[in-house]
DNA sequence: GCATGATATGTTATAGTATAACAATTTGTC
DNA sequence: GACAAATTGTTATACTATAACATATCATGC
């Protein structure tokens, strides 16, 4: 089995690279990382749990950043737009991804009891859509993969009680 | 190729035979298609161009049915609930289904031209996904299978110059 | 330096999507 | 008809996202 953001790992290290990639890659791109966008990607950071554009936004205003919504779609857009995050259609939420130097559609994991997110590169996923898209003359422009369930780790969490929950 | 929505059919065959199968399937079921769900499900499948829920809220209100949201979106729920109809999560709309005897989650092709969507159903899709996940230990309950793109209908017409847009 | 255009951010207002909570009504069953 | 369950009515509000225009910052050439 491979490992995942569901198991315990050092997190510390998955925000520093994060960090110093985007501000790597913003540079080669000539595009800029700005302190707004740049603190917006660390919330998003701060787990592997997608964040909501609101939830983010009250983490800006703790900090001293404009509070108006504008603010943090602006940074979301331009988080995305650069491979930096993806946004999770099905819970309007935001996750970092780990490799942006190769744009991609993401493919997703979402556990319904952690909420974290893992993201997949499964190239069987991609060829399956693919075909089917071939077979009806339809030509893809983007896709949205997102599998709802329990992660491994939550499977092997002993079952609360009725009465605890 | 396979036929799909995007081609010219006789449309009033497809929603003639949902109602009637909605129809069965309910009482099959023992569960009520009261008339504001019907009227939800006729709207829906007007046409193969998935539909949000105020403009289905104001299609209701026009023919005298109840005007508060809550009306719509438990009409909604209940018929995805049946397998009646499917939520594109990307678009925030709904879209009947097409075989919603044997439930299942669907795979769409949307067109962002002609706005159609296209039910999928791949097996090697579903395959895929499943391999995925056994592979991290995840235990699926649904996903979200959203293919934008553009429609081989839409990719034949002659393009339009930019004066024409 | 500093004028200029491009980019980014601030600000106000509003559009669009969805649900909570409780009241009233309808339905099926005894 | 009485009762419980399911459905619908009603009001209010929460959550998500963008339009439109003003202001500030940055990079570049002069």
């Amino acid at each position: 089995m491979q490992a995942t953001v569901f198991s315990p790992h050092d997190h510390t290290h998955c925000v520093s690279s994060a960090i110093s990639n985007a501000q790597s890659l913003c540079v080669d791109r000539g595009v800029r990382l700005t302190p707004v966008r740049q603190r917006v990607l660390e919330l998003v950071w701060r787990s592997h749990q997608p964040i909501g554009a609101y939830e983010l936004l009250a983490g800006l205003v703790k900090e001293g950043f404009n509070s108006a919504p504008p603010t943090v779609y602006r940074a979301l857009e331009f988080l995305c737009t650069q491979g930096l995050l993806h946004k999770l259609e099905g819970i309007n939420a935001y996750v970092g991804c780990c490799n942006p130097e190769t744009p991609h559609q993401g493919h997703f994991l979402l556990c319904k009891d952690c909420h974290q997110a893992q993201e997949l590169d499964s190239q069987y996923i991609s060829l399956a859509i693919k075909l089917s898209a071939d077979q009806h003359g339809f030509e893809i422009k983007r896709h949205t993969i997102e599998i709802v369930g329990t992660c491994q780790a939550c499977l092997d969490k002993p079952k609360k009680l009725e009465s605890e929950l």
